[in-house]
DNA sequence: GATGAATGAGCATTCATTCAT
DNA sequence: AATGAATGAATGCTCATTCAT
């Protein structure tokens, strides 16, 4: 019984902590880390300011734990497309992240994430952990055996291909908060055409 | 007489608007857009807070004269390089990039500058009207004769092309603030695979 | 039974009553009464914030309570110790000064109290009453005749020594929160020199 | 004409410090030091809050700088009444600190730096020089030759004695904060026996 | 033109207190 | 009786902006 009374109160927790990063995701990728102000993002959870301390330390742990979760996003991402098309994928995600939630991190996020990373080194780190674990995964892929939805390519070039694909993801995610509405058939072209050559040897 | 007198005065101007520009981008790239202060931005100036408003309006009009400033920057590059080894133009660029002035623009500040277009119109137009700029000259550049250092791409290829170097381009810009020390050799590896195959009709 | 079941509720408050200001004194003491928090005086009494507002209407009352029970032990050991050598005695108690409980108070505590009485007038009232108390035992003591452990003083005489005496003890407690590791020796010489003369016509 | 130009400059902003010294002096006596908020010290200092901060880097430092001040003064005192009759002084400052200047520390001040200086180690340090100087310098007095204005006493006993005289004004202090009306007849009385004891062989 | 003192609104954060459970 | 989530007011502090000099 006390399990099942701690974990009702975790489970509110859990619930309240994640009012407070969509609340607070919603603010940043409106406003930037900066402009958005903890009495605006309470506003947005519908809870007053001093609550949000209950359940993180400071402003910095809420940004630190926006960028985990998007990372955690992102990752999950990965892990779910490995047989996919991939520059059908590419083409179909443009301008398809979801303000909130969902498959694909907010690119409008990502930039803030960035920006910030250069100054804030705790983000660096969460950064960087995940741009390892993601062109490591990238150049897994494109090194395994076909048998294996891999695409057989030599250890070495299947690093620098990583690299390639990781700044082409990264490249269409700035170009997505410029041009949302950009042509799709004209990046379809392009991508075709790129994208299969960068998996073969 | 007095188109000289007001001429002199026109060209001191300039001369301030400059040096708060410089000392701004400076303090922009950083602290931030938010983190650096006007009082920060005057002392590295050298001049009193309060002047700066004789020369621009407030805060936000500084930030948008450097991103305008930026932008011809680099417009002028574009016309500069059209010649050039653009795989080795990109890995030697990398990392390269000056904290003040000269070609290319800094990456931490292009970074601050795409989050901040995320919420002011006004610079998303500058951007905006760069990037179209950009696309343009690159797409010229590849539908172009070979006579004219062009590559000779017909024209609906090279509009797709144009826009996958431009992706390319900024991924790169993105993936420099968060690894300036990656392996350069992995870089040229893959850049030098890639360039010429979106070159080549 | 009533009576009975009604003690035992008043016997339990009491007790709770006694836990939380052996929370509350301890932090004050080591933060004073204003950085003490009731979310910190609650864990240290083991118990939730909510509850002490059931055995205390506010913050102050908890002061208040502290000081009242304070003054109450000091009034109990004044009749403790008439007969006893006084300089040795405040030499030996220098620096003795438990954190909780026990005799003499706590000079850190003392400090805080005459503070607050500067401001909150029923603790001025508390420790005005207790002042005189202590004030008039003294008096008594040294006017007594010498079969009752008195020291045959003049009533009038008495009052002034009396004076002094308290005027000693409370510097001396002051200097004890300054200098926890004042030589005791030099303390002896001078207590041992002129406590005596206070004791005599 | 630069130096007449930073001296008006300095001059003022001694003015604005003392300015601020003397409003936060008067609320710290009547509120406590954590009672008076910036605000508070602002309002009665008649300027704005944040103008404080250009002449204090915080509210510790203000805190700082009035202990100094006081601490100063109370130095200077010492200084002045090198030949007087110290029982007479000490009865006639009893009760006469002014609130806010004057010769002598305000008592209720004290008490709420010496509780400080419980927390706060640089205001302990600033307290400790200031106890040490004057001891020292009651200990010279006291040691000193009578064509000197001294009392001749071995340095040995000069130390002890100028540890009782120190503990006999602080706690003087305290007491005055506590019985400000206290009846001055009773204290002359027992000063004028005691304290020229503490001065002879 | 140039200064920098001054303002006032805004920010992150804390905390005594309440109240549904 | 007991909890601890929730509130709201207050606090120390920062900073873009103004303006008398």
């Amino acid at each position: 019984m006390a399990t099942e009374q701690s974990s009702k109160a975790e489970e509110r927790a859990r619930l309240q902590r994640n009012r407070i990063l969509d609340a607070a995701q919603q603010r940043f990728i409106e406003n930037g880390f900066h402009a958005a102000s903890m009495a605006n993002i309470a506003d947005t959870a519908g809870m007053s300011a001093g609550l949000i301390y209950r359940y993180f330390e400071n402003k910095s742990a809420i940004i630190l734990a926006i960028v985990q979760r998007q990372l955690e996003l992102l990752r999950d991402d990965i892990k779910l497309h490995r047989k996919v098309d991939l520059a059908a994928e590419l083409v179909s995600h443009y301008g398809h992240a979801c303000t909130t939630k969902g498959s694909g991190m907010n690119s409008a996020l990502l930039l803030e994430i960035s920006a910030e990373a250069t100054r804030d080194p705790q983000i660096a780190a969460a950064l960087d952990e995940f741009d390892r674990t993601l062109r490591g995964a990238l150049a897994e892929w494109l090194a395994g055996p076909r048998e294996n939805d891999g695409h057989g390519l030599p250890p070495a070039l299947a690093q620098s291909r990583a690299l390639l694909l990781q700044v082409l993801v990264e490249g269409l995610k700035i170009r997505e908060t410029r041009e949302p509405e950009l042509d799709r058939a004209l990046l379809e072209t392009g991508l075709r055409e790129i994208v299969p050559l960068l998996m073969k040897p």
